[in-house]
RNA sequence: GCUCCCUUCGUCUAGAGGCCUAGGACGGAGCCCUCUCAAGGCUUAAACACCGGUUCGAAUCCGGUAGGGAGCGCCA
């Protein structure tokens, strides 16, 4: 039997990093398995579903290059389907109509909770003959009274419901609309979804899902319910925590391999390996190595992953990645070094891509104004013998490279009698405007000869104008 | 309130009765390297929620307590 899995977000949101966990750990089993993928979009809810929602779940996906290999299906365009089979379950005596109104309804529920019991539908429309006039009737699921439902979860394990904790659950509004753990059902069992990997928010809504695929006549998947992502507090996760839609990692600078990688850490390990390659994660991942505790985001690991993918990344692939960081912040990648360049001579010095873009506007953007405090410090009179005598030499290089530039800053710091910081310093904020940059070596060489000399001279200008 | 789930360093985790004076990683602290920022190297502090039981022996098994969480909708 092959293995079929699915990922049904409801498109009220963005797609999360909570999502984006369960997509990862859907789409590794199935791809570990040699099965199927199936994005299912959960839009019954008509009121909060929006198309920019499914659109921006699609794109997270994307972005994550987590495909879907069937799907995405849509649960609006089932509804015949699930009433279909509720009229199915209704012949067979497995489902009735409910007339009870809300007020009834809540007047019950008020009363068991004074009674401190369970807040359940009591069943008494179950064997109701005659219709309530000018009532449109829900239908409710006739649940089994007695005997137990056993979810064999693959992460949790044994978990045992007795079935007189669960009542009636309606799967039709008087509206003639399915409700979601209807649709559930009748898609998990209709799509052949072998594994049901899913949030333990719906581990007490799975013994409901089993009876019901039971009264078809169903097999239940196999379950596995993966534990919770809590923010950085501890808390659960919600919009104050920052980065709650996975795009917003992109704008933040993160690759996607980083962030799969620190995601499928979350609830899952495989000995002390700490980086794992798409590759590696699909051979080694288990849904039986599955931890059952919530776990709490940590965005220094994060950013530490992050740091790694863009120290031991591809240059062309981060180069693509860099640029549209500094198309972001308007810059005209085309005035400056190749990014490839670029991104070698960052790579070690940046967390995030809008970090390295910010980091290196320098080298598109001309000067405008020194910081204050690495001015004051650097661009003095005192540094002017070294500046001088540093730009005759680059003025005369032959050769404009890393290498013969160092060669040259070594020798005229020594002939000076400087130590290199007392020259390098200077040429950094010369260069950069401000104290951090890659190598001074490296970063003239990216800057090109003229534009090196110009900012020399800029600088110059400067320290004789008194620093102002 | 009821049902269900969870509990190892600050955080992510290893651990499936003796290999544990509890390992790794992020973060922290210190040192080294150094033209800045980083990166890197080395060192270091830091945890089995609690109480009982089983056992020659428990982080690991059992029971309870406490603390967290989820569900209990004509929401998904």
């Amino acid at each position: 039997m092959t293995v079929r899995t699915r990922f049904a977000p409801s498109p009220t949101g963005y797609l999360h990093i909570g999502g984006a966990r369960t997509a990862l750990f859907c789409w590794l089993y199935a791809r570990h398995h040699g099965g199927v993928f199936v994005l299912r979009i959960e839009d019954t809810d008509r009121e909060r579903s929006t198309p920019e929602a499914v659109q921006a779940i699609l794109d997270g996906m994307a972005w994550l290059d987590l495909k879907a290999d069937e799907g995405p299906y849509y649960q609006t365009q089932r509804f015949d389907r699930y009433r279909e089979v509720a009229q199915g379950l209704l012949a067979a005596g497995q489902a009735y109509h409910c007339f009870c109104s809300k007020d009834e309804l809540d007047a019950m529920r008020k009363e068991q909770l004074a009674r401190k019991e369970k807040p359940r539908y009591d069943g008494r429309c179950r064997n109701r003959r005659e219709p309530v006039a000018g009532v449109n009737p829900v239908i409710r699921f006739k649940n089994p009274v007695d005997g137990q439902t056993v979810v064999e979860d693959a992460v949790k394990g044994r978990v045992i419901f007795d079935n007189h904790e669960l009542d009636d659950l309606i799967i039709v509004r008087s509206d003639g609309n399915p409700t979601y753990n209807f649709c559930v059902v009748v898609d998990d069992m209709d799509m052949g979804i072998t594994h049901v990997i899913r949030g333990d928010d719906h581990l007490n809504n799975t013994p409901r899902q089993m009876n019901i695929l039971k009264a078809l006549g169903a097999t239940p998947p196999r379950y596995a319910h993966l534990p919770m992502i809590l923010g950085p507090d501890g808390a659960k996760l919600s919009k104050r925590h920052g980065a709650v839609s996975v795009m917003q990692y992109r704008e933040d600078g993160y690759l996607p391999e980083a962030v799969l990688n620190y995601l499928v850490r979350l609830g899952w390990s495989h000995g002390d390996q700490e980086v794992f390659s798409r590759e590696e994660m699909v051979t080694l991942f288990d849904i039986e190595d599955v931890n059952k505790s919530a776990s709490a985001i940590n965005p220094q690991k994060l950013l530490w992953l992050n740091q790694h993918y863009i120290k031991n990344g591809g240059l062309p692939r981060l180069a693509a990645e860099l640029q549209w960081h500094l198309e972001r912040l308007g810059v005209e990648t085309s005035k400056g070094p190749a990014l490839t360049a670029l991104v070698k001579a960052q790579q070690e010095r940046a967390k995030t891509f809008k970090e390295m873009a910010e980091g290196s506007r320098f080298f598109f953007e001309e000067i405008r104004a020194y910081e204050h405090e690495a001015a004051a410090k650097n661009l003095t009179e005192e540094a002017v013998p070294g500046l001088r005598k540093l730009r005759d030499g680059l003025a005369e290089l032959q050769e404009w490279s890393a290498a013969s530039i160092h060669s040259l800053l070594i020798a005229t710091a020594e002939s000076l009698g400087l130590k290199l910081g007392k020259l390098a310093q200077p040429m950094r904020v010369a260069m950069t405007g401000g104290t951090v940059s890659p190598p001074i070596d490296a970063t003239l060489e990216l800057l090109g000869k003229e534009r090196t000399l110009r900012r020399l001279d800029q600088a110059l200008a400067h320290i004789d104008a008194g620093g102002a």
